[in-house]
DNA sequence: CATGAATGAGAGTTCATTCAT
DNA sequence: TATGAATGAACTCTCATTCAT
């Protein structure tokens, strides 16, 4: 029955508009002092909604961090396939890519590294991301490795090349605050790429 | 009088003591998940004694990252003048210097943190950041711009340069979590270093 | 649809119900005597239940004293229409009507009386109540200025007789606590009516 | 000795210093929102100091409302000897000296008008009122007798006559709060004077 | 399914009172 | 005696969660 098609299809944009304002919130007033109802307010429905598709505050926040992590991880894995060229191209683009995926989806990153921030008081997301890093240093170590052979890449500890990565990643985000200047982004991709080798110009 | 001294001296041990266990709680489960209550048992003293001490939560969250702030700031400033040697030894000084501090104060890094994520929840403590990082930044570019003089530093604009060595550290203490292991915190500083110059070794 | 209908009764019979509540507990006990909890209780309902129809204690209070003083305007405004006959007889119906509705409502009066004493504690409430005694004072001149031009009244300042009036109706809530014997309500009315002009029986 | 004659004599200042104060504050702010802070603060003493002088906060206020009553009581006593002339004289004699007392002494007068409020909540202070209420009745009886029976005042019921007229005195602090014009308190004596007899001028 | 009234656990904060100095 | 630090009872208010409509 088609109606029963679009009726699930309005119910799937309901949720998702509810988990987007929860994003919002939660980015920007942290789990705690959001309210339900703020975020029902923000999605333009009414706070006993909310409970119809999350059971609870804590499953909407889970939610909220695990569902864009899903599509945040394609672009972290698999490195050595998805990136083409030299490892010295390939490591460029992952990081062109990963620069741009950090300045436009500031919100969703400042949940992250809520999360980063509160171990013991979010262990399931903090596992979730913990897992999320060593596949993708998993990932990213043999490129580096590659790049090492060839003599572009300092003969540093792979693990500790890929982790040092993810810092200045994480540490953007932190310090430059007015997100929107892509200009600044753009710059501090060849900053990143110095983690990995001498990059002259 | 000695006795009025020993009073005072035991109110600031008190105040001291609250304030230790104010950045301790705060540190580990962010402001408004941080009750009066917890930091009050944690300092050993009745939560009515807090209040004695700081006139709201606000102003306790305030002073735990406040005061601990003022501790820094000589690290993090008259970089030229502090440090000793070359440029490049200069640098290396700086780094394995805010690597200790980075190692050592995770706790009140951490409340950093939560600071630098909520800018529109704690503008007045952000603001206070802002001018910290900018004062740092001007206080290191003359070092950069000294080592680019002579070669050994990359070419590039000295003020990213300096943003993304706070981005690097800061960045570090969300993605090296187990804060224990210096041998870690050690390695981390040649990365940090590649930032200003390609170092081989 | 009578579904709709019979909701909003309920509500506002609850809402009723604990606007009762907080008067009669207002009243015993003052604004900072009272607790939420004891008109919840009072009124049959949690206290979670008071502030979804009053924002705060002082909007209920507010409420309590607005919504009443509201009933009662009636009775003071109009005074040359509403009662009938000459001026002393229109007098005399009105002191008789104001002194059964002080004799009723001595909980209410006590409210008004504790706005009156804290003038500064309660501005917008005394502010209303000043207008309310503004606009009977009014009301009343025409009637004691033709009872005056008859020779019934004293030839006094119409509106100190009137604000007499107001001060011996307060004065008698305050005198009399022990409300109920009406025999004594009665015999004040003459007692009232001899401030508008001479009465010997 | 001297020495401890002029002790005894400052700490009398102190402990009336502070009894002074408290009428100011808890007049202003009733019972529950005046605190011993306040009062301390007004009076130029520690908070600890009031604690030296009056074992409790309630007792506090028993003092500060009990002890100018004793102060006022004179002039409610022995109407018919204090005052002289006929009973019409005495009576005006009485109601002038009464407003005068009013007029000045409004502080304390609103601490008797909180008590009479709030009957359950001060019982003991209420009954020491009612029978400062009755003494006084008792004492000005004679005089209305006698004015009865000299055909001034009016054929009613003496003490309904005592009554009505403490009622417009309490009644009149209600209603003119700005106290300090005394032209009105003024012409406010022949009103009350009205309660006794018939006063054409 | 959507709504929002009802509930009450829980937190910040105030302040009388105690008591060591 | 004067002080003010320490204490904790008590209160207001918030908000997640439940559930009847």
């Amino acid at each position: 029955m088609p109606g029963n098609q679009s009726m699930s299809e309005k119910k799937k944009l309901k949720r998702s508009s509810i988990l987007k304002a929860a994003v919002k919130q939660f980015s920007e007033n942290g789990f705690a002092e959001t309210t339900i109802a703020a975020v029902a307010k923000e999605a333009g429905v009414s706070f006993g909604t909310v409970f119809t598709y999350f059971e609870t505050k804590q499953a909407l926040y889970e939610a909220a961090i695990l569902e864009p992590l899903e599509e945040i991880k394609p672009y972290f894995s698999e490195v050595n396939d998805q990136f083409k060229g030299s490892p010295l191209e390939k490591i460029k683009e992952m990081i062109q890519c990963h620069i741009n995926l950090f300045s436009d989806r500031s919100e969703f990153l400042r949940l992250i590294q809520q999360v980063l921030g509160s171990p013991e008081r979010f262990p399931a997301l903090f596992e979730e991301l913990a897992t999320f890093v060593n596949d993708f240093v998993g990932s990213v170590i043999p490129v580096i490795e590659e790049g090492q052979r060839e003599g572009v890449f300092y003969k540093e500890s792979p693990s500790l090349i890929a982790e040092s990565y993810l810092s200045i990643l994480n540490g953007m985000r932190l310090t430059f605050t007015d997100e929107s200047t892509h200009s600044i982004w753009n710059s501090l991709t060849i900053q990143a790429l110095r983690l990995f080798g001498p990059v002259t110009k």
